[in-house]
RNA sequence: GGUGGAAUGGCCGAGAGGCGAGGCAAGGGACUGCAAAUCCCUCUACACGGGUUCAAAUCCCGUUUCCACCUCCA
């Protein structure tokens, strides 16, 4: 049985499911920008859960919204309006833009899509629907400024996830300026909020002409595609507070009910030292992987080799590290035939249910490796078993490279100066041809290259 | 100030009372005309101070340092 570390009990739980099913949401991305990798590890994570929980017998269903509308990155600055105007398109143009190549990256780190990714856009309804329910149960009311805020003081259990009390969060911390006095007490948020200047993203509703929180978005995207009670919420250790506290707040005040069973974070993922951040200018996408001719899944060979709720540090040298070791399973998987076949293995299953021990499934595969007494085609069975969740793609077989009639000419020229021992020219062109994209390996049979 | 974590060799990183994970880098060797690749070998650590124990990197108390969150964040 699948075991994961919960934030709120802050303990490793069972994850049953009910009757065999397993209702997950995870918090998506804000599409105004390409996901960095950083971003994608919180969605490894929710990979991960889902290929383990498949693997311990449950059936799964993941949710992940896509948020494209609705995040504030300051009072009345929503992220898709400002990148509209960077971009100086429109901001459902960016969304989708952004949106795709979410997919993309997604798909780059063989990453499952979800079975639904509902839009915030798409969802103003359920939102506004979830709100008036909010004012009219007196979770939620009308500020002076006209926005609709939830009253967190009405929520006797706000704090359990992330363990911030009311009293104890600084009032007035990155206060808002023009929310000043509108709001009852400085801990309540913005479910709706008026449009005023804002001509672009705005919808009529009872309190006005306006725009959701983001907040509000996950709470009823997940009621609605999901219903009352969900298994699993998933997202970045950032989310805990406040995002994921708020949400809990508006899903359980609207259903009654402790919507959500289990909350799973992620730590963070740090570039070189520092929290990857556009700020910190250690922003790493999927992009730039690969243009170091790097394969896209050493990022997610590297984030396997940490615990998904440690911090993690990751470099170059380890993203290279990484490749090699991909490429170096891949012929061992190679090596050990055509077979679909799969042999499970208890060690590396344990380790994937014990809150996903991917650092141990990997050292297990290690010693498979080394081991001469395992055949190769036990090898290979053994190592589709783990790939079941690790997902690093191991049954790929290197596509031949398609040689340019330069490369063919001097490989054919290298090949006659080695006939002729003429070493030096054989150097020569050695060089010309690695210059050229080409390792050339000379072995007993003659070279070959790669 | 509140909250959640962390500290292991040159570097990255598992391990959670008892035979020194593993990887990367480096050095040596085999192979090679020379390289590359591959294989073999070598190097060996638990922040500090107390305590518990036959036995502590691991448990307890204290200290120091670092990271993250506290209303933009994966």
């Amino acid at each position: 049985m699948l075991r994961l570390y919960e934030t709120r009990s802050r303990e490793v739980v069972d994850i049953t499911g009910s009757a065999g099913q397993l209702k997950m949401y995870c918090c998506g991305p804000t599409v105004y920008r390409d996901a960095h990798v950083g971003n994608l590890r919180t969605f490894l994570l929710s990979d991960l859960i889902v290929r383990a929980a498949r693997l311990s017998g449950l059936g799964v269903t993941l949710v992940q919204n896509i948020t494209d509308v609705g995040h504030m990155a300051t009072d009345l600055e929503d992220k898709i309006l400002s990148q509209s105007k960077v971009e100086k398109i429109d901001p459902f143009e960016i969304a989708k833009k952004y949106e795709e190549r979410f997919h993309a990256d997604l798909a780059r780190l063989n990453i499952l899509p979800a079975d639904l990714y509902p839009r915030a856009s798409e969802s103003i309804e359920l939102m506004i629907s979830a709100i008036e329910k909010l004012v009219e149960n007196g979770s939620a009311y009308i500020g002076t400024d006209g926005n609709v805020y939830f009253d967190a003081q009405s929520f006797p259990t706000y704090g359990a996830i992330s363990g911030n009390r009311l009293d104890a969060l600084k009032p007035g911390y990155r206060f808002e300026a023009s929310e000043d006095g509108a709001k009852r007490f400085h801990a309540d948020w913005a479910l709706w909020k008026i449009a005023h200047d804002r001509t672009q993203m705005v919808w009529q509703t009872p309190w006005g002409l306006g725009f959701p929180g983001w907040h509000i978005e996950c709470s009823a995207m997940s009621l609605a595609h999901l219903g009352q009670s969900v298994d699993l919420h998933v997202g970045g250790i950032d989310l805990r507070f406040p995002h994921h506290e708020n949400e809990r707040a508006q899903s359980n005040a609207l259903t009654g009910l402790e919507t959500v069973t289990h909350w799973i974070h992620g730590e963070h993922l740090l570039f070189e030292g520092r929290k990857m951040s556009k700020s910190a200018g250690n922003v790493v996408l999927v992009q730039d992987i690969i243009d170091r001719d790097l394969d896209p899944l050493s990022a997610r060979f590297a984030f396997l080799e940490n615990r998904y709720r440690s911090q993690m540090d990751l470099t170059w040298a380890s993203l290279k590290a990484a490749h090699s070791t991909l490429k170096r399973w891949r012929s061992v998987v190679a090596a050990g035939g055509t077979s679909s076949a799969v042999e499970s293995d208890a060690e590396m299953e344990q380790a994937f249910f014990n809150d996903l021990d991917t650092p141990k499934a990997l050292q297990r595969l290690r010693a498979i490796e080394k081991d001469a007494q395992i055949n190769p085609a036990r090898k290979r069975a053994l190592f589709l078993f783990a790939d079941q969740v690790l997902g690093l793609d191991l049954t790929r077989v290197p596509e031949a490279k398609v040689l340019t009639s330069e490369q063919e000419v001097l490989l054919q020229s290298r090949q006659e100066a080695r006939l002729r021992k003429d070493f030096a020219e054989s150097d020569r062109l050695r060089g010309l041809l690695e210059a050229n994209g080409l390792a050339i390996h000379d072995g007993p049979e003659g070279q070959s290259w790669s």
